[in-house]
DNA sequence: CTTGCTGCAAAGGTTTTGCATTGTT
DNA sequence: AACAATGCAAAACCTTTGCAGCAAG
């Protein structure tokens, strides 16, 4: 484990704001100046692979967040950020590992879209 | 109602594919071969943010869907294409227009990911 | 010495956008 | 004539990748 990867392992436990790339980049970087952004994409990457963190795909941009656990994310529609949501689906978490018609359900992501309490202002 | 957002549209309804922007944009010229490709990003974002028709965020690319009704959808991760899945999540569609913590749920999204049979072979 | 990881910079691919042109009312 | 929509091409944006250098075993 490198330092690198330290680094942004240990942010991205750290906080609750399902940050995209850049902001892990910019963040780790006030800690660790030497990190270059292809890195940053490069380990993000490698944590996802290896099912460690999880990314959440938004318009555009990729979260990252390395709760793992099964829970559904609020997208604001207008700031972009991505918030966590206690109200689950149960039934959902049952159909992982199902098998379908179309083919073995593995994972699944659940997004609400809407506008947060911040932009709502 | 110009030509080309006829077109666009006309397509989209005729599949079930959840085809993206590159796919629309080369089916529709085949019948319609004036046709640009940043009047189909567009066009397939006018009708996406009047609500007629949704986008599914996946790796990389945007897929757009004409059926806006309450479904869910696999996701394959080796070939990328998007497909309806039957089994839903009724609790899920109760959610539409719940408050939560963190803002009003306008829509939701659920994506199953794993390898469709296709490419399962 | 060999292997793997990093930094840097360039390339890749998707989507957006400025502007001139076209077409419609 | 005014206005909105289009085609074209360039730009913008996020992400990946090739390569040389560095670090660790």
């Amino acid at each position: 484990m490198t330092a690198q990867k330290s680094f942004v392992f240990g942010y991205l436990k750290s906080v609750k704001t399902h940050p995209s790339a850049e902001v892990v980049y910019k963040e780790v970087r006030k800690k660790l100046p030497s990190i270059s952004q292809g890195t940053v994409y490069r380990v993000l990457n490698n944590f996802k692979d290896k099912g460690e963190i999880q990314a959440i795909e938004a318009k555009d941009v990729t979260h990252f967040d390395a709760d793992i656990s099964d829970h559904a994310h609020f997208i604001c529609e207008r700031c972009g950020n991505v918030f966590d949501v206690i109200s689950e689906c149960s039934e959902c978490g049952l159909l992982k590992n199902k098998k379908t018609k179309v083919g073995l359900i593995k994972k699944y992501t659940i997004n609400f879209y809407g506008i947060c309490k911040n932009c709502r202002k």
